[in-house]
DNA sequence: AATAAAATCATCTTTTTTAATGATTGATGC
DNA sequence: GCATCAATCATTAAAAAAGATGATTTTATT
């Protein structure tokens, strides 16, 4: 029984490394591929493969929607999340959605295959540096409630303390109090290096 | 004559994405390819191709490095950058750097084709939506002094006026008037907005 | 050599942020 | 029901950034 394998990504020369790495693999058929998230909808309406590789950047839909939609609709249907960079939180996100797993585009052939079969057995894979990294930003990345994230990204779109106060109808008190747990909780000392740590971690 | 081409690129789904593309074309000579820059650095020692395609992103030296470095060494070999994302300052820095064009990942079969032979001509090539960021990227990323720059980083680090006064050796208001440029010419209100911006353009 | 641009410094005012402390209310989880 | 945490607000003060203007000295560029 063959592993029927789809894959999801905006860039050709992805697509058709991995079509060329896993063409001559026995224990892989081949079903296609899509370069947007609708395109993928519209196939799955027609086929089913076993594994959906998903890159987590597509042009219309964000790959945790989709990934996310397709769970829900066909939940036969194993996702593993494919991307370039090893953003944790993104990474995340996709594994809370439903992802089985998730390889870096560094993989090699091996690789793949070794994930394919992990996810078709009911386990989850990731790759070394995405383990290594989810499990360092445990500690490294603070944790920070939804009113923090709020005023967050509020701060980042340069809004002042009082013009937030206004927006969330709150006190300019309170929005100082989470400012400053904001700092607190990132360890830093001003608004500069807090937008840089939250951009570097994509929460902005 | 064949176009003989290597590829430089530290994703393997990449390199064998374009190996795969461009192997039954009868003007293209594939010599191989390299993972990172030392390895590049050591291929062609031994032979010359014709076109190098080089990711930006390598995992020890920048493809922008790498580049300067290639097109010193070796001017008859000619260099297209190639990477996922549309980074204005990046694909600037290629090109001042002896690059001959610029292809993004997501690139049909047909269009490196045309990249290589208008290369060969000669001529640069960009992609599409490369040429057209570059263009707006001149109205819309301000050009800023090194000392402005510099600020900038000093900033993004956390840094007080005061600090980076004792550390350039210059007065506090100086300082201040490099930062109220640099809210000037980024059309920004405060540090926050000036932070993320710098960050979205991948400046710090 | 002349012009323009960059880097430097000064003064003064207003706004904003950061800091330090304390306290109340409501929700969540055990 | 009790403990914990999130969210709210208050007061006061110091530090920092932002805004407005003007001026001098290097450094590039033509």
């Amino acid at each position: 029984m063959k592993i029927k394998v789809f894959v999801v990504d905006d860039h050709y020369m992805v697509i058709e490394g991995i079509r060329s790495l896993l063409q001559n693999e026995n224990d892989i058929e081949w079903m296609g591929h899509a370069t947007n998230a609708v395109s993928c909808l519209a196939f799955l309406k027609q086929q089913l493969p076993d594994i959906i590789l998903m890159d987590v950047n597509l042009p219309d839909v964000s790959g945790i929607e989709l990934c996310k939609q397709v769970r829900q609709l066909y939940p036969s249907v194993f996702v593993l999340g494919l991307s370039t960079f090893n953003q944790q939180p993104i990474i995340r996100n996709m594994l809370e959605n439903g992802a089985s797993g998730y390889v870096l585009k560094n993989a090699t052939k091996e690789e793949l295959l070794e994930a394919a079969k992990a996810v078709m057995a009911g386990k989850s894979y990731l790759s070394f540096d995405v383990a290594l990294s989810l499990r360092k930003t445990d500690d490294e990345l603070p944790i920070i409630t939804r009113r923090e994230k709020e005023i967050l990204l509020l701060i980042a779109d340069g809004l002042t303390n009082a013009e937030m106060a206004a927006k969330l109808f709150i006190s300019i008190p309170t929005v100082n109090t989470h400012r400053k747990s904001l700092l607190n909780k990132f360890n830093v000392n001003n608004t500069a290096s807090l937008i840089k740590l939250a951009a570097k971690h994509h929460l902005i």
